[in-house]
DNA sequence: CAGTGGTCTAGACCACGCC
DNA sequence: GCGTGGTCTAGACCACTGG
């Protein structure tokens, strides 16, 4: 590892981001599962052959990144998509009055289709691929607050029709089933009438105004993964975004 | 400096922590200026008592909180309330074909107002106190697609009345007329139907959705500043959001 | 070429969690 | 008490900027 660097001004990577690359192919490669415990710095930083400083760097930018999580005294661990975790990172939707709350959710129905140009221009999918797409209602405080629309590539979700249920924490599914860790996600904010079938699922007046979130959420390698379409009612919650 | 820390579990503060926040403190008071040029990493080692890399840790903390701007070679900058930053930072909505532009702003009208409940909570004002209320068109691509409205409090913007017009960065101009800087702020988004005013504005139909954003940004001391609600049209355009 | 921030190293000590 | 991550230091060299 100590001399991967040319040193010429073409191309140069520092050694820690080089460190990071190589610890982001162990997460890739499923070497290092989530809720993993991972070796030490110093053991890592002899396995790999530079100092504890250059390690800590690229533990602490991934750490950043929410791939890690690190506790003194115990050791570094894999991020898990966690509900807790997933609550506050993933699910910007709060109720005004209280602190989030995790939503249930309750699946409408859920088959394979052909994709359509939305679904192939966000997940990158070639003429005539194939898709699962699940419709669901999710509540906010035991009122329906939420109809989503979620949309996988049938390709990379083999055997999805052998899942008796869909549970409520996708993320967590995607890891475990097909060890697709979610690293990162870009929603675009819209605000639309309610259609008559949202109008029907979410219990309101067609024509509604309704906030449209599109979320295309992204694996480790910065390949689109999930494209989710979701119609919130908001008289009674909000979208909460906090900018730094 | 050295010896600030008791050294006790109780209020245990690390040393480049309390760099940063003596640092931050010349912000506020205004030591030093937006735009301005610091010392050396070198020079405010030996000025403190610290090692460089102390004061380096401050630094990137402070960078990462966009209160700083460092390049190599050059020296490390106060940050500035520019467009190009705003832009980035503070201005979600963006056209659905282009990348973002700076949206231009027409002025509608301004006056001093008793202050309404949302303001006194939101910026947390006495009974009584009074508020500056800005109302303003921005325009996107040309075409009018935001109305909002501004609040500030009267006790703290003193000489307001004063000013023979207001600009379009109203960030700058909290900095350079009150030495405020906006450090950070928190977005509420809702959908609602225009109002019969909204409708007039922004050239619509009344009743159509619109993207409520409800924003209240804190300067360096975490004291609420402004309280600005945008009513959006999204027919053309979204609200951008970066989950990471 | 001098000065700045950026990287890398080596070693010491501290706070924390667990046994 | 031991091992972990977190802080702090000191010093070297690299990459970038500007004169």
């Amino acid at each position: 590892m100590a001399d991967t660097n040319t040193r010429t001004t073409f191309g140069y990577r520092p050694l820690y981001i080089q460190v990071k690359d190589s610890l982001i192919r162990r997460l890739i490669d499923g070497a290092w599962q989530p809720g993993q415990l991972i070796p030490s710095e110093m053991e890592l930083a002899r396995a790999m052959g530079v100092s504890q400083g250059t390690i800590r760097k690229a533990l602490d930018v991934m750490t950043a990144e929410n791939l890690l999580v690190r506790r003194q005294g115990r050791g570094t661990y894999v991020a898990e998509p966690a509900e807790s975790r997933i609550l506050f990172q993933y699910f910007r939707i709060v109720p005004d009055s209280d602190e989030a709350s995790f939503p249930d959710s309750s699946i409408l129905r859920w088959s394979r289709e052909k994709a359509n140009g939305a679904e192939r221009e966000s997940l990158a999918l070639p003429k005539g691929a194939a898709v699962w797409r699940i419709a669901r209602i999710r509540n906010l405080g035991g009122v329906p607050a939420i109809a989503e629309t979620i949309s996988l590539s049938a390709a990379r979700f083999t055997g999805f029709e052998a899942l008796v249920s869909i549970p409520n924490n996708l993320y967590r599914l995607y890891s475990e089933n097909w060890r697709i860790t979610i690293a990162r996600a870009r929603e675009k904010l819209k605000a639309v009438a309610a259609s008559k079938s949202d109008a029907g699922a979410l219990g309101c007046a067609e024509g509604t105004p309704l906030l449209r979130v599109v979320r295309v959420a992204f694996d480790l390698e910065g390949n689109p993964v999930e494209l989710r379409v979701s119609r919130c009612l908001t008289d009674q919650a909000h979208y909460l975004s906090e900018l730094k």
